[in-house]
DNA sequence: TAACCCTATGGAAACGTTTCCATGACAAGG
DNA sequence: CCTTGTCATGGAAACGTTTCCATAGGGTTA
């Protein structure tokens, strides 16, 4: 036999007594149920749970130790027609709500007994059906997603049994698919209030555009909100950039410096907000006192910026963490209902102020 | 029934041909084959690329559409031995750098047609080993881990047959453990040496303390790369914070406060460098007249900050590709060998600065 | 003492694959 | 015409569990 290895591994599997460490397959239960001397069925009951008499059970026990069983969970996952896994896909691991969210799924999946299963479409609805694939041959129990891809795929895999929460974004129905959003309406309105409080009658948005974007209810919000505040909105000063750190900065760039006077800015997401820091920098606009900047998603630079920056805090853990617990625990009861509306919450730092002609008077 | 959905769902299944989507018990090989009139085996060999004539292979994949039929991987598994799934362990999804890394493990896992089980233990030995355990029964086909726990727990685990690589952190042998580390010697010599550079002859360490926290090597690059270059470590300038915010803000604030004139600041981690920079601004310390400040790990608010942070970028990300590689290609030749060590790359912005007493010249 | 129940146990049948092996058809070569 | 080889195909045996059912033994009750 070529590559024979060095040592052991000569006995198929030694067996019997010792604690000796064989590197061969694992031991089944059957191994178990044969050094034991009892039955198959037995060493089952030992381990799920069942009513085994205390000397058996004990008898089991060091036999197993022995030989250091482990269950699989292929075998049990076949028999029981249920993994306990249950899929996560992310736009992109690296992105701190998203993490913030997996944390949250990984916390209450531990609650739950559960395991995860991650993967990042990097907002590529290809890949992300792809990826929603291969998690139902896993045959986990359901399937979190921060949607990107088309909603007929994902209709498409519940009508084969699947279950999905999406989170973030809604996938548009029929059929209803449970949700967990967050307050982006009211977050938006409250920094739209804030700043209008602050005497900004020309604010700038810098929006998201792209695959999967749904953008549109953080503008929407904007211009309605201002609408209520009776602010006329400035549709040249209304932009929107795919959601990467180079189109960020350039649809910053183009904002701040096509305007000789852009008082505010309100990004709708971190790396814009980003962009916008950045580019302020660059062009040496001092902040707050030539530009107010705001955003929406709280990252932990915010504080760190120099002023702090103001910015609308989206609670990604409980999200992760309530949609997994509507995933496996809340199951039972079929209908989805009202997508569950978590509150976003405006941290207020240094990084507004009034307008430059109102700081005069 | 309370509440019913408002269209659909009414009709349980529509059974046998048509594109009638079944919500039952998913099709299973059995049933296609029923359906297309030939056996198992040659569903089988269609769906797992055997030699079959065109038409029959034709007519199999009708049937399967019809019935969207979806192998199951754990009836795969089973038969197989073998899951194609591999763990990932670390302290924290939240972190950037196991972000990184895990974004990283991810794309690789990709490419070689893996999927990937994730879980955090947040720097608690006992977590770990359990859900090393739990991935074990999960039967992965290696665990990637950001070691905090306890040696011996990887020494039974790899004992019992399992395959591990640990990242950024060695486990102590023997056995030895395969391992993809960071320059993190050099890196922090580099840093030294650039301070030094500058004229720093006072230089404060903040450095990590705390379960499996290998700060070890870091204090140690800090004090040899000093001793080498001839400047007297100050030993009242090195302290060690647990890996939290607060205790790392603690820290940062007893060294800046403790010392009226405390010139330069090496932070051993991100969150110590955070700390250092939001106390400098309370205690109204300019950065970098007042004090310099440098850590180790970049991260993305570390260009925001103001001035911009002066940090070693950790590449998290090709750790994680290269130590997938290395669990699922590379498994083939056993010995480990030595550990891939990724260079540190050292990022120097606008947070260093020549110390007081040299400015005046 | 007989009838009975209760508990502990083991056998065996799934669960959904892959793959070895046998079978049958058919073509080519003697 | 018989032999031999090739190819497509199906049957059946794993893989490691859980669980239904049967059985045996011992204790309780009539």
């Amino acid at each position: 036999m070529p590559g024979m290895a060095d040592k052991g591994d000569s006995g198929v599997r030694r067996a019997g007594t010792g604690p000796g460490r064989r590197t061969g397959r694992p031991a089944t239960i059957k191994d178990v149920a044969a050094a034991a001397g009892v039955g198959i069925a037995t060493v089952s009951r030992v381990f799920s749970g069942g009513s085994v008499s205390p000397e058996t059970r004990e008898r089991v026990l060091a036999a197993a130790g022995e030989l250091d069983y482990r269950p699989s969970a292929v075998g049990r996952s076949l028999k029981l027609q249920r993994t306990g896994g249950i899929g996560v896909i992310v736009p992109d691991v690296t992105d701190p709500f998203c993490a913030d969210l997996v944390a949250g799924v990984l916390d209450c999946a531990r609650t739950l007994g559960e395991h995860v299963l991650l993967d990042a479409a990097h907002g590529d609805g290809e890949r992300e059906a792809g990826i929603a694939d291969r998690m139902m041959e896993q045959r986990v129990d359901g399937i979190i997603v921060v949607p990107g891809g088309d909603p007929a795929a994902w209709h498409a895999l519940v009508a084969a049994g699947g279950w999905v929460v999406s989170v973030d974004r809604e996938i548009a129905g029929p059929p209803e698919i449970p949700a967990v959003l967050i307050d982006d309406r009211a977050g938006v309105r409250a920094l739209v209030e804030y700043l209008v409080g602050l005497g900004h009658r020309r604010i700038a948005f810098l929006g998201a555009a792209g695959p999967g974007e749904p953008a549109g209810v953080r503008e929407t919000a904007f211009r309605d909100t201002l609408a209520r505040l009776g602010v006329p909105v400035a549709d040249d000063l209304v932009v929107a950039a795919r959601p990467e750190r180079d189109s960020a900065y350039a649809a910053a760039a183009g904002l701040l410096q096509r305007q000789a006077e852009v008082p505010a800015v309100l990004a709708s997401g971190h790396l814009l907000g980003e962009a916008a820091v950045l580019v302020a920098r660059e062009l040496d606009l001092r902040v707050p006192a030539d530009v107010s900047i705001a955003m929406m998603g709280d990252v932990p630079w915010a504080e760190l910026c120099d002023p702090p920056l103001t910015a609308v805090a989206r609670p990604g853990y409980d999200a992760g963490y309530r949609a997994c617990e509507l995933l496996v625990r809340d199951r039972a009861r079929r209908a989805p209902g009202a997508p569950v509306v978590l509150p976003a919450e405006l941290m207020i730092r240094g990084s507004c102020g009034p307008p430059r002609s109102r700081r005069g008077r």
